[in-house]
DNA sequence: TGTTCATGTAAACATATGTTCAGTATCAGC
DNA sequence: GCTGATACTGAACATATGTTTACATGAACA
């Protein structure tokens, strides 16, 4: 990687906004804008930042056209690199039903996706949401209603929430091994524990894990 | 997921052009330049498609903003599943302290930002989020270090959870009011309700309605 | 037949936004 | 002490872009 010249602190200041802002709004700022989050009252204090970022190629921007500010991608990384980064938003698939045999992350069962920030998800690549049906969770928060978002995984450690088919069925529950079964445990006073047994295994398949939670209220 | 309203081949072409924009450039087109692409030569051809668009739920957008055209996810995917999205998550501000007397949404008290899906939370200029401390809600699902996103707004009805500040302290609550009180009720069997009486209102400030709940497992 | 809706044209109009010019002040380096 | 880079203020100016109003056509529909 060839060494990018170095920036001012105003300088950093006014590229980190423009990151900032492209992630949280989807669209760089103005000038104006920038002037205003820095404090600076004339564009063409900003203006001078900005020619200064283009000069040694952290920025591009088109000529008379609005919000076309756009990080030059090793620039912005190089910079962002050192800073403590907030979130960005990732897509995860929203299945509808899941069923046995089926490969659960065909697109065509996807029936929509959902932004989430990955720093409340972390790595999105082996995760999906759905929406949750009965209120088996409710002792844990997991109401009827709620997205929950799964990390796809065949195996689970004692006590994780867990996605698993049952007669063709997703279902919710937390998961114990007990020797020779297995117990799924709804968190639900009035609901009982469903044993498997050593021999019904083959009829069990863990999907995944429960990372995350959301309910629209 | 609920079903989005047809869309005619028109406006089909028209949010086909702006995502491929988006891909394309790296930001969304201006009314003139759907216009030239469509073969629509007056601006206000296009905004009857954009105005179309926005009422079926596919699009949004700020007023008199250049370039802030936005596939909304749920929209998009129908149209462009296979493409990769920009710009349907939304940046919430996270809010550490919240204290009486203080702008809420000041930049100062913001600890960070949490990106979500615009279509799980609604209008996002106007929200926050806050991390949940206490199990004061636990009958509702919301649990101590859920994070909880927050519409601002000065005024309830009854049953809405709220946030509200009492004693300079931000607290969650479902809100009744009650004739010359108001009834602050937790979700928690093992905890009291708050009685506020008339002459003491404006001790308590209502921050704003809890609209979204997310638990990070 | 009359009404609504989708799809346009055309022409202002208002605002947002980028650009440029003329200065000022500080600081580091030669 | 001069010079260039950085970091601005202030005030136009030009262009880009969104908004609104008035009007037209054809298809769908009751």
């Amino acid at each position: 990687m060839s060494k990018l010249p170095e920036l001012t602190g105003r300088q950093r200041a006014v590229i980190d906004f423009i990151q900032d802002r492209i992630r949280a709004w989807g669209y760089p700022p103005t000038i104006r804008e920038i002037g205003e989050h820095l404090g600076i009252k004339s564009t063409n204090g900003v203006a001078d930042h900005l020619k200064a970022l283009q000069r040694k190629g952290y920025l591009t921007h088109e000529e008379m056209k609005s919000r076309t500010l756009r990080p030059v991608a090793a620039g912005a990384t190089l910079v962002r690199a050192l800073l403590p980064r907030a979130g960005e938003g990732v897509a995860i698939p929203l299945l509808g039903r899941v069923a046995a045999g089926e490969p659960i992350l065909a697109e065509e069962h996807a029936e929509g996706t959902v932004v989430v920030d990955s720093v409340l998800v972390g790595d999105h690549k082996t995760l999906f949401a759905l929406k949750v049906v009965g209120d088996s969770m409710i002792g844990d928060g997991i109401l009827d209603g709620d997205y929950i978002f799964v990390r796809k995984r065949a195996h689970a450690d004692a006590g994780d929430i867990v996605v698993v088919i049952i007669d063709n069925e997703a279902t919710v529950k937390r998961y114990f091994p007990e020797g020779d079964r297995i117990r799924l445990q709804p968190a639900n006073p009035s609901m009982q524990p469903i044993y498997i047994r050593q021999q019904d295994f083959k009829d069990v398949q863990i999907i995944g894990l429960v990372v995350g939670v959301y309910r629209k209220l």
